[in-house]
DNA sequence: AACTCACTCTCAACCACAGCTCGAT
DNA sequence: TTATCGAGCTGTGGTTGAGAGTGAG
């Protein structure tokens, strides 16, 4: 079984090189051009000095080949539809992961993604804030997050996963053109079916949600992102100043607690049923696997047989656990 | 520099079964 | 509309083995 230790990038082949200076990886998708491209020949081509400023995308982060289309908000993993249809399928559950259609982003890449990673975890009003001239990818970034990044589980109910499979979300869900597997006449990830071995663990969500700005990925508010078919350049850029709040000091104890949390944060194990936890743990095993109660019973008698040793606490419930040395 | 070997590290698979989900009645 | 039933699915932890990574020769 291969390892996955490494993250996407462990499965990732090489990046397609950048149309423009052909030599350095790209790193990005313009949607107007239909051309990869370097951060570096993009913010050449895309700098506000020369006013170009067309709708692009992240590569897809799993075979970092194709466009992404599609964000993954459980994973916050940005996926091109061949990936996205492979990840999703392997199970039931992963199929309920909350995805929408990516938005493009029109700045510099970096304060883009940074603001841009986390948006499905913003209230919608803030979606605009993104573009924002004026404000460092920081400023927009920390200031409420810190009231959203907990994680916390739903206090209600057993907090699984949320159910994405009702009508109301479906049309967010695929939008782009899967069954064609173009997108803006650009046929997408010719490598398929990478992860067909590898498993798809829910929890994992480390490996963008920690990542450097230029790591993350572009993570579009699901309420916004309804159409992923943006006809080339079209979609204006809105500005707005909501941004500019929470300064001075509320604002500086708020990027502070923040940070703090992030800096403590553990994307560990989560017990979701404190019962089956309890029940796994007194079940008996063989070199760790669960054995039927049956077999532990035979298999004790056979051991003990004849040495009047008892294994079984008075009310017939098993006391200590055993575990069987095969 | 390239290769082999030994060693360490990481992690998915395996197992049984209580409890949950959901469709049928 | 509500209640009940049953089939199928899910999640839980310790151990193991395969594969990856690393350093020495």
């Amino acid at each position: 079984m291969q390892s996955f230790a490494g993250g996407w990038a462990a499965v990732a082949t090489a990046k397609p090189l950048c149309y423009s200076c052909k030599s350095a990886p790209a790193a990005l998708f313009c949607r107007h051009d239909a051309a990869f491209l370097c951060l570096r020949c993009d913010a050449q081509i895309h700098s506000h000095t020369t006013g170009t400023r067309h709708p692009r995308v992240w590569l897809c982060e799993v075979c970092e080949q194709a466009p992404a289309t599609i964000t993954c908000n459980a994973d916050a993993a940005a996926l091109c539809p061949s990936c996205d249809a492979d990840i999703h399928s392997v199970n039931p559950l992963a199929r309920r992961h909350d995805r929408s259609a990516i938005q493009p982003f029109y700045d510099s890449p970096p304060s883009a993604s940074v603001a841009s990673v986390f948006k499905f975890l913003l209230p919608t009003q803030h979606q605009h804030d993104v573009g924002h001239p004026d404000l460092k990818s920081e400023d927009i970034f920390f200031s409420d997050m810190d009231s959203l990044i907990d994680f916390d589980y739903p206090t209600a109910g057993d907090g699984v996963v949320p159910d994405q499979s009702n009508p109301g979300t479906e049309s967010t869900t695929q939008p782009a053109d899967y069954s064609t597997g173009n997108f803006c006449g650009f046929e997408l990830c010719s490598t398929r079916s990478k992860l067909d071995a590898i498993s798809y663990p829910s929890h994992n969500l480390s490996h963008s949600v920690s990542s450097s700005s230029l790591d993350v990925v572009a993570v579009p508010d699901r309420n916004t992102a309804s159409d992923a078919s943006y006809p080339a350049g079209q979609t204006a850029l809105p500005t707005t100043e909501k941004a500019v709040q929470l300064r001075g000091m509320d604002r500086e104890a708020r990027v502070l607690r923040y940070r703090e949390k992030k800096k403590n944060r553990k994307f560990e194990k989560t017990i979701r049923y404190a019962s089956r936890k309890a029940y796994a743990e007194i079940r008996p095993r063989v070199k760790g696997r669960f054995i039927k109660r049956s077999e532990m019973k035979s298999e004790m008698e056979r051991m003990y047989a004849g040495a009047g040793v008892g294994y079984m606490s008075r009310d017939g419930q098993y006391g200590v656990v055993p575990s069987l040395i095969v």
